[in-house]
DNA sequence: CTGAAAGCGCTTACAG
DNA sequence: CTGAAAGCGCTTACAG
């Protein structure tokens, strides 16, 4: 138990109220009280009890949005368990969450939702972007003419005013599937680069950071491709097949997104499972299985329910105790796993 | 906002006490009352405020102590820093978390500690445990005695009655590093075991984890060791010399412990740095560095704030919320790192 | 500028 | 078995 509001007022010979205002700078206090106050406060080691606080504050009820795109793959579920791990302690600190999922990645339904969402008298928006110049705009406004607080997840739109980003840095995830890839092949050889679309800016970097850096790092490497799947298993397949009969020599392909299933199963007619190295991403069953039967070497993957938590906790320190994040760019960990590191 | 016991309470015609009465069993109630209470209450969707109950629960205060062996590693900083998240959120909440640090691993001053805590009036005790019998007869005297629930973390000890294990599965560790081993050597050579200490059951299960892994899987493989450096940065050096010197088609080591500077050292004097592979346990500073300069290949390690946070935690919602851990073995996840996903 | 009082949602002696 | 009341630590109108 600690110093409690009740103990310094008496210390100090006032009532609590006025404790309260000398501690919380809310003004409508004479400064040499206030002054004196905060230095009782401070001898006795004075620590606020959040929890009186947060009960008392429970009146005024934050409300925090959030908006998910994409919400049925494997990735966004676990966003979502964050989310939901994030509404309970928000729930528990007396506040609101609610959670908008948006089935496909769409600008239109994006904005719509967050026009919903302000009528709704949410006071901050966590949310997924998408890469378009109306939803930039609709995030400036806002920010700007409304004053709610954004924070984007997973992808970014830097340039609107939101608050911050919660995500993977790109270009290291690239680098990292660099690293892995130079010791998979010992250093030398071809391989070929398969990713979503060719405009989608995480994939991009991804591409980026690998390319680069085996060409760094690894120049007797031949690097085939980017080609682009468009995240299609058939897709994928066919590009695989082409990539085999014009490269028989190829070593290894680097997937920067989905489409694991056609690229394994053109190699698996190829004859050529498990003999030619393949890096991919993302933590989900179907790449774990892909794994456990040795076509996959090495998966790189992101805490995906860090990604959900974290954003609306941002934004409840913010409503609630005023605390600003520490950064503009919230890199999540990149986390390397192989056979015996992935859950059964 | 939600359903308050008041409402309940009004609705049942009756008073908030008997609604807290019926809601959360304690008796002294007349069975068809609390029936009916209890089905009001789920009709109406009644979920208990968290932060009343804590800050009416405030006066119990609960008390959970946490002791720390070898607290000055690295490991155990961060492990510190676990305890410390957890202790804020549990002062939040209403309960207190004393730490009592052993800076060596010592049965009789781990005992001690626990007397001490004892006498404290602590109501649970999180504490990494030394393998030895006097201490292991302790925690069952805490347990059965004195009914006061533990919980060991980092290393275990089985038939003790304790609570649960938050720690490392050393096999699966052992195992994560055969496959990385396998990859960087392509299935075919000499590889060196170089351990801490032959009694250490978690070193010995990561040593176990490996060798029956590369034995199964890679069959091609000679295995050299394990060799003891009691995490000694001399004694591994000589060792390493050593293994050199009978072997000189080395390709790689697999480090179970400490010790890391001294196999570089002797690395770097034949001229053989970043030639001969190694993989390394624990994330730190000092491993950091060693991979950046290109003797650690890949680095495997445990989330180490994690085995602090989680046992305070698991203690907390027994004492606070009655609510048991889900399995006796709680194991942290293994980490893979390269040199891309590393800190700067 | 300051104080007295009510209130947030729950628990817990204390009477009856 | 049940109720009325006090209390956990903080905030916030409302008076003055």
């Amino acid at each position: 138990m600690g110093v409690t509001i009740r103990q310094i007022a008496e210390a100090a010979g006032v009532s609590r109220g006025t404790v309260d205002r000398a501690l919380n700078n809310r003004g409508r206090i004479r400064p040499e009280v206030a002054e004196r106050i905060q230095k009782i406060a401070e001898e006795m080691g004075y620590r606020p009890n959040q929890l009186g606080r947060a009960l008392s504050m429970s009146k005024n009820n934050i409300k925090i949005g959030v908006i998910v795109q994409a919400c049925e793959t494997p990735f966004m579920n676990d966003v979502l368990e964050g989310v939901k791990k994030a509404k309970e302690e928000v729930d528990n600190l007396g506040g609101t969450v609610i959670v908008c999922k948006i089935p496909h990645i769409s600008a239109s339904d994006t904005i719509e939702a967050m026009e919903e969402m302000r009528k709704d008298g949410v006071s901050a928006i966590a949310m997924v972007p998408s890469d378009e110049e109306a939803v930039k705009e609709k995030i400036r406004e806002f920010t700007g003419v409304y004053q709610i607080p954004i924070v984007t997840f997973n992808s970014d739109v830097p340039d609107t005013g939101r608050l911050c980003f919660v995500g993977q840095n790109g270009i290291q995830c690239g680098k990292a599937a660099a690293g892995l890839m130079g010791e998979l092949v010992n250093g030398t050889g071809k391989i070929a680069i398969i990713s979503g679309y060719r405009t989608n800016p995480s994939l991009r970097e991804r591409v980026d950071g690998f390319t680069t850096q085996i060409r760094e790092k690894y120049p007797d490497v031949e690097l085939v491709g980017p080609e682009y799947c468009f995240e299609e298993n058939e897709k994928a397949e066919k590009i695989t097949e082409e990539i085999l009969k014009e490269n028989p020599d190829l070593k290894a392909i680097y997937m920067t997104s989905h489409g694991e299933s056609g690229v394994c199963m053109a190699l698996k007619k190829k004859g050529m499972a498990g003999k030619i190295k393949m890096i991919a991403n993302d933590f989900m069953g179907e790449n774990y299985r892909l794994m456990r039967e040795g076509y996959i070497h090495f998966l790189i993957g992101q805490d995906a329910s860090i990604q959900g938590y974290e954003p609306v906790m941002i934004l409840f320190r913010l409503l609630f105790h005023a605390e600003e994040p520490e950064k503009e760019l919230i890199y999540t960990e990149i986390y390397i796993r192989n056979e015996y590191t992935i859950p059964e």
